[in-house]
Order: C-alpha cells, then structure tokens, then sequence
DNA sequence: AACGGTTGTGACAAACTCGTGACGCTTCCC
DNA sequence: GGGAAGCGTCACGAGTTTGTCACAACCGTT
C-alpha cells in the first residue's frame, strides 16, 4: 500500500484537549498538522495552506461547523478538499446534515486512535485515487460515461439512458464513494429546488440498477441517508 | 522534441497487473488513458472515444487481440488509429501476423517503462504527421462526402443534397461520436444566430435520414439532447 | 407571371419519460 | 415479538419529446 505520510491536515478544533490529541497521533503517523481554533481561522488557514484533509469539530464559538463547511464547499479553491466531521452528538439528524452540507466522513466523540488514522487513511487514498475528473469521460470500475457522445457504458456494453438517469449516474459517479442524500441529488439531477417526493430518487436509482447490470450493486444504499457509488478505482 | 500529451491512450488488457502498469506510467508522462478488459469492450470503446493510440494485448478473454485488430482495422471511424501490440510470446510468426493483420508496432512482455514510452511516442509523432481531416473527403460508414466537387455518396451511389442538408452532413460528420443539440446545429449549419425554431433541425435531420438511406440508423437521436452521427462497423 | 426547387413552421400522432400511489419486504427500535 | 420506518419494485397515466405530413413562403430562372 502506498504510503500517505506527508499529507497536510489541518484540524479545526477550540478545546485545547481534543485539539492536542488529534495532533499528537497525526503527527505520529508521520502527517504534517496544521491548527485552528475557529471557523474563521480554519477559513483563512484552509485557503493558504491548502491543507489535503481537513478534520473539522461541529462545536466551535462563533460561526459553528456547518457553516465552515458550507463556506469550504463555495470557495473554488477550498470546495475538493475532503472533509472530516468531528461531534459528540450522536444524532441522526446531525449526520445527515453534516453530508448534505458536503462532509466526507464523520467521527463522533469519544473516537479511538486506531479509527482516527483509519479513517483520514481511508480518506486520503480516495482523494488521491480521483483526480476530479471534470473531463470528456468518466470511469469507475465496470461503469463509464463519454459526455461527449452522451453514452454510458456498463462492462463495456453501451447502456441506454433516458436523459434523466444518465444525469443521475453522471453525479454519481462524480461523487463517488461519497453518500449523497436524496435530497442532494434531487438538487443536483433536477437542479431546481423541485417540488419533487424524494421517495423519487429511489426509482430512479432502481432503475439505474437495473440498467447498469452487475452482480454487485454498484449504487450502494446507505440507509437513513441516502446513495453511494461504490469506489472502485484501480 | 514536440510534447505529445494529452493524447489519448486506450489500454486493452485482461490483467489487472500489467493493466495497471501500463496506466501508470501513461498517466505519467501526461497522457489521458482509458481502459478495456476485453475485446467487445476495446472495440465499443475505440468507436466511441477514439483515442490516438491503441495498445492490445494479444491475449485476451473471447475475442482475441487478432480479431479485435482486424474489426478494428475494418471500421472506418477506427481503422487509422495506431495500434501497439503487447504479448508474452517472442515467436518470430506471432510477430508476423499481428503486422499483417496491421498493427504499427510492438512490445513484449517484460518490457521496461522506457521502452513503452519510447514506442507510444514515435507512434504518436508519426500519427500527427499526418492529419486526418479538414481534408477533401470525409468517409463515415457508408457515408462519403467529397468537399471540393460537394458532393455525397451513401454507400457508394450519389445522393442529391440541398445546401442546407450538405453543411447539415457535413457538421454531423465533423462532429460524429458527439452529441450536437439542436441550438449547436443550428449555430453551426445556420451560422448567424438566427431566429428559427429548433424543432426545423428534426425536420431536416428527418429529411438526410431519408436521403441517406440505408437500414441502420446513421444519424442517431438522443432523446432530451440532440443528435450524433454514428459510424457502424461493416 | 409561372415554375420547380428549397426551407421554415404548425399540427398531430406515436414513442418515450417520469412522478406517484400502492404494496410487500427488510431493518431497526423498543 | 411487534410496530414503525425505510426501501425496492410494479403499474399506470399525464406530460413531454420526436417523427412526419402538409403547406405556405421564398427565391432564382424562364
């Protein structure tokens, strides 16, 4: 396996504890860290440093975790970096809207060492794995998409979409190994803020299934949140 | 020397080992590689993404490397693209034969990282060296157009085309592979921004099907999107 | 002015797409 | 174990997109 050290990460967090630990076990794994201790600094560190991962407490003073996330997420510079988020909520709810604003990951507190570094692991291979691809074709494992010839394919074959399905797999494929939720890809595949049941999405991603084959579900669900592409890149 | 990258590279190969390779070290050296694990799949692939250089492994699950060259080299959309032939076997005949059949060049396993880059270069340098289009003829499938006498020939016979339907053609041709809207069209074959509804272009689009001829549909609709001429393999 | 050929548009049918209710199954939670 | 919530899938009808016909406007030529 390919060795991740050197990485850049930087931690966002105001307790002096927690902010010491993280810390501690990067560094022994060989990352160089970088601190803040609010949003706004995270902001301004994350834009200069341009950290490779970002590991991100909900609970700051002033503007909170969501709010940083969502400013990461707008900025063009700042909007690919992946994202870790760090709670002591347990809440459902939490974590759905902590991947809805754009989080990749999420820790909850209390969190070992071992789940930390497996998880910015995890998350740093990803990102290296895919180079953003925002070019003229798509691939992840047996699935692939020519944008411009407007053609989907599955192990090769050519799949036949209807125009709203191959927008759908397009985002998912883009997202990949992220969990979007319903709601994400009703505003991503129909872009308007559609008076649209999300219940929808779910026929469509069946459909999807369907068309693309496969013994294994490419189109993972995550339940209570919503979809997945599995990663599959070589 | 002349920077070659950015070409694209599409890699045929059952082995996820030197699959992964040969991506590798293509992608370093800049170039947009693409990937296939079988023969249907290099084929469908070829057609549809037209890379500037094939490399093919000669064994391959199915449809062998041979047959894959040979379908190839029988499609027009694919048949000037260079192949690169890969295999284990040193025999002189096997050599022969893929030369025959027409490949540009070849490379043995093992073979050093330098070597490849080396053939894929020369190939590339030479490919450039003469371009393909802008030229008199244009020859898709059954599909010819000859520029300078403007005229069109489907399947060989002359087939009578108004102005608009022969820049029509000609666009289509130019563009084949990718999808044009009708707002494209009409931008390319009416060029002023003219104030004619996009639902002439289906008219027209209509009217060269007919025209054209033929059983296979050359001039494909994509539903929600516009249309995309298609090459077929005789 | 008539004529033959070309081109744009409205109209309509056919084909296709897509949202939704319904229902059964699974998973989760108490 | 039982109920509730989440999910997969079927079927269907409304709505949209496309293929095609017919026709009128236009244009250069006779």
């Amino acid at each position: 396996m390919v060795k991740m050290a050197d990485a850049r990460i930087l931690v966002v967090d105001d307790e002096p504890d927690i902010l010491s630990v993280l810390v501690y076990h990067l560094s022994r794994e060989g990352y160089r860290v970088t601190t803040a201790v609010n949003g706004q600094g995270a902001l301004t560190m994350a834009d200069a440093e341009r950290p490779d991962l970002i590991i991100l407490d909900l609970m700051l003073p002033g503007m909170d975790g969501y709010e940083v996330l969502q400013r990461l997420r707008r900025a063009d510079r700042t909007s690919a970096i992946p994202v870790i988020l760090l709670t002591a909520r347990r809440a459902e709810d939490e974590r759905v809207r902590g991947f809805e604003v754009g989080a990749d990951d999420y820790i909850t507190k209390p969190f070992s060492a071992r789940e930390l570094t497996l998880r910015v692991e995890a998350l740093l291979r990803r990102a290296k794995a895919e180079p953003v691809s925002a070019s003229r074709r798509i691939a992840v494992g047996p699935v692939e998409l020519d944008r411009e010839a407007h053609r989907a394919f599955s192990d090769g074959a050519e799949v036949d979409l209807t125009p709203l399905e191959y927008r759908l797999l397009e985002v998912l494929l883009e997202r990949r190994g992220r969990v979007q939720s319903r709601r994400q890809l009703l505003q991503a595949v129909w872009d308007t803020n559609a008076a649209i049941e999300t219940r929808t999405v779910d026929m469509h991603v069946a459909r999807l299934r369907t068309k693309l084959g496969g013994a294994a579900p490419l189109i993972e669900t995550v339940r209570g949140i919503g979809y997945r592409f599995r990663a599959l890149d070589k």
